[in-house]
DNA sequence: CGAGTATACTACTACGTAGTAATATATGAG
DNA sequence: CTCATATATTACTACGTAGTAGTATACTCG
């Protein structure tokens, strides 16, 4: 067994499920979203989003622990980025399965 | 705006978040490995995956009701599917990314 | 130094859900 | 019909965490 191809045990599942985890809340996603535009201050994530600010900081403790975004401190201000573009490629994967399910929704109503 | 690109709305993402989280638990992530080698039952599943009959069925009611599996009735028997392989790709990508993190930490330990 | 601002942390409540035991439903065998 | 088996459902407990108020920390300015 290759190391290049490491089977799924239950631990990897486990980090992969962990994983998944910090993209199934809402305003997370209203977070990342934000942050697809660039980078952003907390302040200016918390005015964007409608959610607190202690909220919204603990959120971006979360998706940087788990690698999604990155801290960058300039004085008084925190800076968020995005670390790299798989969040996009998760979520139009996830997008498209949507599309799917409407559309088979509507042939069956149709039908 | 055309529709083919729709905005990323709260309400689109809340969708894209529950999916999400419908992979978000290590428990099913092992039961949808163990339907990647295809078609199994119910029992089938519980004895691969270790897990209780009760709890296997709940999960299943889960996936089935997201779109990630379907199920197909054949006398005593209920038989559970993969609904498309998409669930491959997005695990795909969330072990590219393990990967790249433990990469990460050993560069950073080395370094 | 002290005052003001941005971010993070702590303690807490409320809610969702994973897991399980017991039970219900459905199908097949005799 | 009765019995046995496979799956689903219900009721319940335990645990994790989202959101928030209050507070702490870190930085800037004067």
């Amino acid at each position: 067994m290759p190391a290049s191809t490491p089977s799924l045990t239950p631990e990897v599942l486990e980090l992969v499920a962990e994983r998944f985890k910090g993209l199934a809340e809402p305003a997370r996603l209203i977070i990342v979203n934000c942050l697809r535009a660039g980078e952003r201050s907390v302040s200016e994530l918390v005015e964007e989003s409608g959610l607190g600010q202690a909220n919204v900081s603990k959120h971006l403790q979360l998706l940087n622990s788990l690698g999604f975004v990155r801290r960058r401190k300039d004085g008084l201000f925190v800076y968020y980025v995005l670390a790299d573009k798989s969040v996009f490629q998760l979520c139009d994967i996830m997008c498209s399965r949507l599309e799917a399910e409407v559309k088979a929704k509507r042939k069956l109503l149709a039908g």
